[in-house]
DNA sequence: ACAGCATCAGGGAGCGCTCTCAGCAGCACG
DNA sequence: CGTGCTGCTGAGAGCGCTCCCTGATGCTGT
């Protein structure tokens, strides 16, 4: 490990001394440089490049009161779903929007309720301007802790109903959409049994899609929906049981690609062909997945880094609005949620 | 969005005014309590919690000059890869590592060569304690220019041979020895015409691994080696150049496990059974991969999270030293490299 | 009972920065 | 040439905290 280093960094009352200003002045330059005549500006930046000067963001934030920094909460990662690429598409959608408004990503991963208590704690420290929150489960009390918190928040994916997040400003797909095209595309094919393998139900999304097969299954065979989890091994399960209550439906659409793999599986064991004998649908279009699976899988793509983009934007906007207009109270750059629409891919499956 | 809270939070001042004793105090109370007696720390606790006391950071590093941060930097954090679950596993392993020890963890994502400069820049300017840092490709400036950062550092992966890189702290995974396990694993099988499927070669793991085949197969006709790079359609495109070299080839060990299932694709599409005619081992054990091919993949498993947590553990350790330490530079508390060791994971394709 | 010692509380300085406010220049105009 | 104005610059306070140092207090020993 390199040790860091002794000497002492200089300080902004260095920097003026060497430019032969006031600290005052100094710190115009530094922050903009409005309001100072050019000679002097031209001296304060050679003086801040000869000594390699780097502003202390603790000494100024005590007084701005402003971090210039944004926590990123993930809550309950569990290792299926985190590790999916979804959340790192997220994380990076979301580095490059603050990274270039000169915000810092403060990463929170929350396991189990202590964690909530020590996350709830942390934003309501006035540590970050705001947070960014990705809640998967419906019974979550983290969104309603932050939301009462006090500190500007955006989610990510609509959150549940909890105490107050009614209101809350989140960034979504339109899972409700896309699925309804999905099973569309289906119909157009010529299907008419058409099942559904649902996500865990206790999570937005696949409520979201669940109501969008609906739309267009609009009396649906109970015995035509199956309910999963998002996992493959949850997808082949469901498959099973689909096939066992109605041997023979001509179409399938999974809440994601996983579980559409899994099914896949399970109609290739049973001797059934995709997309002749079944048509198959996923959800995500997670590349890996969907591309390497045989026959390839037509899915419904959600731009994820773009719905990470987005919620930075409408966070920093939100805060730029809240800090410059007098009541941040719904006041006019109040942003208000944003559901992304969906694309649907077309492979071989159906 | 929710509105920040106007309300100024409390200070040290309104604690010690409540609780009836100087701000001095009320500081050691807040900071662990040592050398205040009893009652007064029960006082002071109550105050605290009444008032909802939560100590402004900025004020404090200001004066203690730590930030209880760490940064964690991934560069270049290319779609392919970065989506993985890999840094979603070390990620998580760092993060509780940081937790326990109350420490914040500040991710940036590099682009490019603009965000060298802003990341040396940021970590220059003493924004956090320490850093850790991946960095994938042997000729990344990264490691070299953070190296000569002057900020403590832990490296994530055996870094390339930088300026300086030479002595850092690193954590990686025994690759070399975990490629030799799979390579004698084969052989035990009685394998005698065993390929290789590199990665990406500007990355020192598909160094080490080659390196690792090689101690086994020490005089490897070359056609027995073919360069990948870590893809799916990177491991097809190298097992077709194995076969046309070496149609009899009888064992094939692939760097990564996605680069296994593209070429145990590539084998089934030319009629070659797998274990039966060819035995193939993948390496990572990634789970949603190695587990859903057909057959499914012998691998070596490495325990990233674990790699996580120890990389962060060794940095904190190293920090501990060099602030107790009089000279940090080489101290016993120094931390030094560690290597983890893997283990071969027997399933159906070997 | 009193000196001597250890222990603990409080006063105060100061970390590096921003920002208000006063002051001083320079200019146009009467 | 004097007055009023605009436009920069500098002095100084203070953000909330830690930590040094001094002073007060309780306790031991004789």
């Amino acid at each position: 490990m390199s040790e860091s280093s002794t000497a002492s960094r200089p300080t902004l009352e260095a920097v003026a001394a060497r430019a032969g200003v006031s600290r005052a002045t100094a710190s115009r330059v530094v922050n903009g440089g409005d309001g100072v005549r050019e000679p002097l500006v031209e001296r304060v930046r050679r003086a801040v490049e000869e000594l390699g000067y780097v502003p202390n963001q603790a000494a100024r934030s005590l007084v701005t009161r402003r971090h210039d920094a944004v926590a990123v909460v993930i809550a309950e990662p569990e290792t299926r779903v985190f590790a999916d690429p979804f959340f790192a598409l997220q994380l990076r959608g979301i580095s490059k929007e603050l990274t270039a408004h000169d915000s810092q990503l403060v990463l929170l991963l929350t396991e189990g309720r202590d964690d909530h208590a020590r996350v709830g704690r942390y934003l309501a420290g006035g540590h970050v301007d705001g947070a960014l929150v990705f809640s998967l489960h419906l019974d979550d009390p983290l969104p309603g802790l932050i939301h009462g918190a006090g500190v500007p928040t955006v989610f990510g994916g609509r959150p549940g109903w909890g105490d107050g997040t009614r209101s809350a400003v989140y960034v979504d797909s339109d899972n409700r959409g896309g699925a309804r095209e999905a099973v569309r595309h289906l119909v157009t094919l010529g299907r008419t049994r058409i099942a559904h393998i649902t996500g865990a139900l206790d999570q937005t999304s696949a409520v979201d899609r669940l109501d969008g097969f609906r739309d267009v299954m609009v009396d649906a065979d109970p015995r035509l929906i199956a309910e999963g989890d998002f996992t493959p091994a949850g997808g082949e399960r469901a498959m099973r049981q689909l096939l066992d209550g109605c041997p023979d439906l001509d179409g399938v659409f999974a809440a994601n690609d996983l579980m559409a793999s899994g099914a896949l599986r399970v109609l290739r064991e049973r001797g059934l062909r995709v997309p002749e004998d079944v048509a198959l649908i996923g959800f995500d279009d997670m590349l890996p997945v969907a591309e390497q699976t045989d026959p390839s899988l037509t899915t419904v793509r959600q731009d994820i880094e773009e719905m990470g983009r987005l919620m930075a934007r409408l966070l920093l906007r939100g805060l730029a609005a809240g800090s410059a207009g007098a009541g941040s109270q719904g006041g006019v750059g109040a942003p208000s949620s944003v559901v992304l629409p969906t694309t649907l891919v077309r492979r071989a499956s159906a």
